[in-house]
DNA sequence: GCATTTAATTGAACGCCGTTCAACGGCTGT
DNA sequence: ACAGCCGTTGAACGGCGTTCAATTAAATGC
C-alpha cells in the first residue's frame, strides 16, 4: 500500500493538527503521541515525519493554532471605544475564560515551551506578540501623559501578571488566593495597578 | 546479588534525590528517568519502587526540596524593619536570582504540575503556602488601615504576578519585555500595586 | 499496451521510557 | 547446618520518538 495520494501534504498537515487538537483536548499534552495521531488520520507514523520536522514541530504547531484562539477571543472583547481600564478588564476576563473552556490546550501552550532550548520560531513569536500587544492597544491612550515605552512596559507587566494569576488558579487548583475567583484576582490587580499608575508622574520614585 | 543493605531505606531516598536534582540541574526535567537516578546511585530500577511510588513521587520530593531552598532564600532577605514595598521587592528580587540561578531546578517545579490531575498532597501545599505566606507577611502593615483578608488577597495577587513575570521572562526568553530585566518589570508591577493599593481606600471603585 | 521510472507510504527496527514482579542469594535465628 | 526471610535484582511488557529500506501505485516513455 503506496501512492494513495488521497490527501495532499498540506491537508495531512491540516488533518494531523486537527487530530493532535482532539487528543491534547481529550488527554492532555502527556496524552499525545505520534502514534496517536497517525491513527486517528489513519496513515502510519512515517507520514507524520514527511509533513512535521518532528513530534515538537507538530505541538509548536498546534500552539500556533491556540494563540490565534486566544487572539480571535480576546480581540473581540477589546472595544475601542471602552477605557483602558475595562479593554484591559475585559481582556483578562476574555483569556482567563479561554483558559478555563480550554485548559489542556491553554496548559499546552506552557507545558512545551521549555522543551527545545528556549529558542522559538519567529512566526511563534510574532503570534504571542499580537496577543501581548492587545493589552498594549489598550493601554495606549495612556500615551499622552506618559512616554510610550513605559505605557508598552506597564501593559506587558501586566500582561505578564494577568497569566500568572491565571497559572496559579489553573495549574494547581490552590486555596492559595484567598478565596477570591480568577477573575476577581485579576481585576484587583488591574484596578490597583493602573491607580497606581495614574497617580505617579513620570520619574517619580518611592523611597519607603 | 542481593540483600546487601548497604543502605537504609531513608538513605537510598536521599540519595536517590540528590542524584535527581543533580540530573534535573544539568539536563532538566526531560533528562530524568528512572534507570538514570538507579544508576547514579548505584542501584537498579526496582528499588526506586521500593522507596518511591513511582516516578511522580520522586520529581515532587525534589520539588518539595526545591520550594524548601526558595523559602530560606527569600526569607532570609526579609526583614522586619522594612516597609512592605522594601521588603516585597527584596522577596521579588531573592525569587528571579533563586529562578535565574537554578533555572531547571525551578523549572521543574512547574512542568510536573499539571500531570496528575491538578492534586497535590498536602505537605506540599503547606510548603506553597510557605512561600507565600512571605509576601502575606510582609503586606501586614497595612491591615491598619484595611481589612485583613483584602491585604492577603492582595498579597497573593502580586505574589502570583511576580510569578507570571518570572516565567514569561525565563521560560522564553522573550523580546515580550519592552527591554526591561525581570527585576525591573516586578518593581513597576510592586510599585505601582502599592501605590493603587495604598491610594484606594475601601470599598472604592474605579468607574470608568 | 507494456515497461520503466518516480515518489508516496509503509512498518519494522532501534534504543529509550515507566512500571512490575518472580526469582535470587546473602543474612539471621535456631 | 539449615531454613526462612527479605532486600535486591533484572528481565519482561507495552509504549514512546524517530529513521529508513522496502513496497507499490501512479505517471511517464515507448
Amino acid at each position: 500500500m503506496a501512492r494513495r495520494y488521497d490527501h495532499s501534504r498540506e491537508e495531512i498537515r491540516s488533518m494531523a493538527l486537527d487530530a493532535a487538537e482532539a487528543i491534547v483536548a481529550a488527554e492532555g499534552y502527556k496524552g499525545l503521541s505520534a502514534r496517536k495521531v497517525a491513527a486517528a488520520i489513519e496513515y502510519t507514523v512515517g507520514t507524520l515525519y514527511l509533513v512535521f520536522e518532528n513530534l515538537n514541530d507538530l505541538v509548536l504547531q498546534v500552539n500556533g493554532r491556540t494563540l490565534d484562539a486566544l487572539f480571535e477571543r480576546m480581540a473581540a472583547v477589546s472595544g475601542p471605544a471602552d477605557s483602558p481600564r475595562k479593554r484591559l478588564l475585559a481582556l483578562a476576563d476574555a483569556y482567563i475564560a479561554y483558559a478555563k473552556a480550554e485548559t489542556p490546550r491553554w496548559n499546552t501552550l506552557f507545558e512545551f515551551v521549555a522543551e527545545n532550548g528556549n529558542s522559538l520560531p519567529d512566526w511563534y513569536l510574532v503570534k504571542l506578540s499580537k496577543v501581548f500587544g492587545l493589552a498594549e492597544t489598550a493601554l495606549e491612550p495612556l500615551s499622552d501623559r506618559r512616554q510610550a515605552l513605559e505605557v508598552q512596559q506597564a501593559a506587558r507587566v501586566l500582561w505578564a501578571s494577568v497569566h500568572g494569576i491565571c497559572m496559579l488558579k489553573i495549574r494547581q487548583r490552590m486555596d492559595l488566593a484567598g478565596g477570591q475567583s480568577t477573575e476577581a484576582m485579576a481585576g484587583m490587580l488591574i484596578d490597583n495597578f493602573l491607580r497606581g499608575f495614574a497617580a505617579a508622574s513620570h520619574g517619580d520614585q518611592q523611597t519607603e
